[in-house]
DNA sequence: CCTTGACAGATAATCGATTATTTTGATAGT
DNA sequence: ACTATCAAAATAATCGATTATCTGTCAAGG
């Protein structure tokens, strides 16, 4: 018997680290590899935001039958990417400076909020998957000129903020971050393709994890907080210049 | 009747208020029907947490064939009442004392900060709407011996959580807030047939809207936070009692 | 005994075709 | 011109059958 499951919204086995995959890493119905190929088309900006799914279509463009294609896209329903109504069909969830607020609003509570669990609770093993993350992180460029560094780093960047959180304990918290997370990369990945010059990332990364594992929660709490809040700050901007209502 | 959520985060259609239902409520795909049909049997507890779907068996059972199934299934996950498993196919979330507490937690800090916000913005429309929701739960029985009236408790209950967080202005805290309040009701629709002797629960609804409309941020908040946190300490009782792990 | 592997039955996933619903576009009446 | 109405086309939903995968059982070999 396995100890303890981790009742509703189980960590969704993620990608398994690149080097040592013996261990089947899921992906294996065509429906959920649908439903990865999709949720990256959208987040990165590839499939529009808005834009109508026409079920016909994709399923010309990915060679698969409807049943497949319906469940993938039921799948990104769950991650807040997709929209669907009886007998109108899927499309692509819109943006807007709203939508974008609130999601800054909700990571500044809530992820602050798993982190200060965190840090309360995590062992000694959070400890080392946090400073591996930031690790990996820091050493990662990112050159706006080659977009698979981008890509790379978006990836590593999740993980980290992810990590940081993972030792509070709560599984449901932990699936609302990681939606929130997921409709916040989409922004940056669209309005994004480098850090505003008055930002030291890195160091901010840095601060909020030696914060973190030294378990000094007003202050990590603090440094995420602005942070997440910052970033929130400078899409906006963004959002603005390139003309979005 | 409340409609069931809409798919993704929808911008809180407005509920249309029971009586003037002339407008088509939705319901209209098999696989709608489905999802109503299966999460008011999750609930209830009709269908036992941790057991498995067996597809077939439900087929036969509901006369329906796969798709909408797989279509009905997929949207109860969203709600956190089923998991999913490739090639394993679907169960009920299971429960557990670890599930319940961290529902209960969440339910304290989202809903109490769903709720401050709605006192913040929320408008007279808002106001009206918590002291009509207000109003037909405090005027419903709640009868152990005939569970119609437990049912009909349930809905209104729910609805007037609902409520009071709606004037908030955000669709994804708001989604968020369901999806517990979900969760949460299972636990009480399995293990709370009656209320416990040491609490007035129409009177404490009563003091978070008087407070709510009042605009009392702090009292009102206050009161939501203990009148969830009784629930949560009365659930975990129960369970104990009852002999859950 | 315990492990390993192969078979068979059970179950889930997918497909192609059919049915239902919505949208579009043309036509007739005011 | 403007709206209403209806048929045709586009699109979504569903079905029944087929294929793929998993699970349990049992026999052979260690």
């Amino acid at each position: 018997m396995v100890p303890d499951d981790d009742g509703a919204f189980a960590p969704a086995t993620e990608d398994a680290p690149s080097s040592s995959g013996f261990l089947d890493d899921g992906k294996n119905t065509i429906g959920s590899q649908l439903a990865s190929r999709l949720r990256e088309a959208i987040i990165s900006g590839e499939l529009q935001a808005g834009s109508k799914i026409n079920l016909d279509k994709a399923r010309k463009t990915f060679n698969v039958s409807l049943s497949p294609l319906r469940e993938g896209l039921a799948r990104l329903i769950s991650d807040g990417l997709v929209e669907f109504e009886d007998n109108r069909g899927y499309r692509v969830s819109p943006i807007s400076l709203a939508n974008l607020e609130e999601i800054t609003t909700l990571r500044e509570e809530f992820e602050v909020f798993a982190l200060r669990e965190s840090m309360r609770l995590g062992d000694v093993e959070w400890e080392g998957n946090v400073m591996r993350a930031l690790h990996r992180l820091n050493r990662t460029e990112r050159d706006a000129a080659r977009p698979e560094t981008l890509e790379r780093w978006e990836e590593l960047h999740r993980e980290f903020h992810l990590t940081l959180i993972s030792g509070c304990g709560k599984p449901i918290l932990l699936h609302f971050c990681r939606l929130l997370l997921n409709l916040n990369d989409r922004y940056r990945r669209v309005f994004l393709t480098r850090t505003s010059g008055d930002r030291n990332v890195s160091q901010e990364h840095s601060e909020i994890a030696q914060g973190a594992v030294a378990r000094d929660l007003d202050y990590s709490c603090d440094m995420l907080r602005q942070h997440i809040h910052r970033t929130g700050t400078n899409l906006r901007k963004h959002l603005a210049t390139k003309g979005i209502l």
